[in-house]
DNA sequence: AGCGTAGGGAAACCGC
DNA sequence: TGCGGTTTCCCTACGC
């Protein structure tokens, strides 16, 4: 059910793991994990970042060589999703609305031929148009995708603001729920971690690859040991506490609250 | 029964 | 040194 749809749903879209090299978008199941160390990588570049003299986009690009090739002339989308601000997870929202990203011609980008499929992903952004299969077809609570791009409406509006994610006092550690925020606005992400309806800030894991975004997280953190889901999942029962993130009765599935999803949002208003 | 997921106690760890 | 925020380990519960 929810993971065999979702395998199905997202599989396509992993084509990092064990297949670097080979892009030719087909991701067999063994390959369904991302390469953790490309995205590591990238995001690692992005943290360092803080150096004004790197150039998010040329390092993007670098990074996640193997989507290179889709970014030409669509590079400014993508440089406004990516890194560039003076936090590793301050971002910097596009100038396009949210609306704009769905008017996009582009054929639906998850279930492209696979060749196509980065092209896509890379292209839609953070709140590209994507389905989980499992939300649409077990439930009718989660729903939005289309009509709600992920967070809020006021969102694409913002303009080469970095996110002041939380009060941030100077350079706070990164944490958790704002790695994941990061991730879920990273399409490249999108095979491990997605919204389920980006509105409510409600998001899902990909039981395929939540590992990977956890080693990816540990990997952040320079953890001793590997950072396992289970774990992570300790992590986020503890905001449960906090009030940051609630769990979903559903699979996988978490909630950002209100004042957090705004805080990730950042507060346009007050800039 | 086995597995995956969830929930939480408790202690350790680490950076500020 | 204290504190916040995890991280790590462990145990239990639950549903499939």
């Amino acid at each position: 059910m929810l993971t065999e749809l979702e395998t199905r749903a997202f599989v396509p879209e992993v084509k990092l793991g064990g297949c670097r090299g080979s892009w030719s978008g087909v991701a067999p199941s063994s390959c369904a994990e991302v390469d953790l160390e490309v995205i590591e990588e990238y995001l690692q570049e992005h943290s360092l970042e803080v150096q004004p003299a790197h150039t998010p986009s040329t390092s993007m690009a670098a990074n996640m060589g193997h989507q290179t090739h889709v970014h030409s002339h669509r590079d400014a989308r993508i440089i406004e999703n990516s890194w560039s601000g003076q936090h590793p997870y301050e971002w910097r929202y596009g100038c396009h609305t949210p609306n704009e990203e769905y008017k996009e011609p582009t054929p639906h980008p998850a279930w492209q031929s696979p060749q196509d499929q980065w092209e896509h992903i890379a292209y839609y952004g953070p709140t590209s148009i994507y389905i989980d299969s499992d939300s649409q077809s077990s439930s009718s609570q989660y729903q939005d995708y289309q009509d709600s791009p992920s967070p809020p409406s006021d969102r694409g509006e913002r303009k080469d603001r970095s996110l002041p994610l939380a009060p941030l006092s100077g350079k706070r550690k990164e944490r958790l729920f704002q790695f994941l925020f990061e991730m879920l606005q990273t399409p490249s992400m999108r095979s491990c971690i997605w919204w389920v309806q980006s509105s409510s800030g409600t998001f899902q894991f990909s039981s395929q690859n939540k590992e990977s975004l956890a080693q990816l997280w540990g990997r952040r953190k320079g953890n001793r040991k590997t950072m396992t889901y289970q774990k992570m999942a300790r992590a986020l029962r503890n905001y449960s506490r906090t009030g940051e993130i609630h769990k979903v009765k559903r699979k996988l599935t978490y909630r950002f609250d209100e004042k957090t999803l705004k805080g990730l949002q950042g507060d346009s208003k007050l800039e």
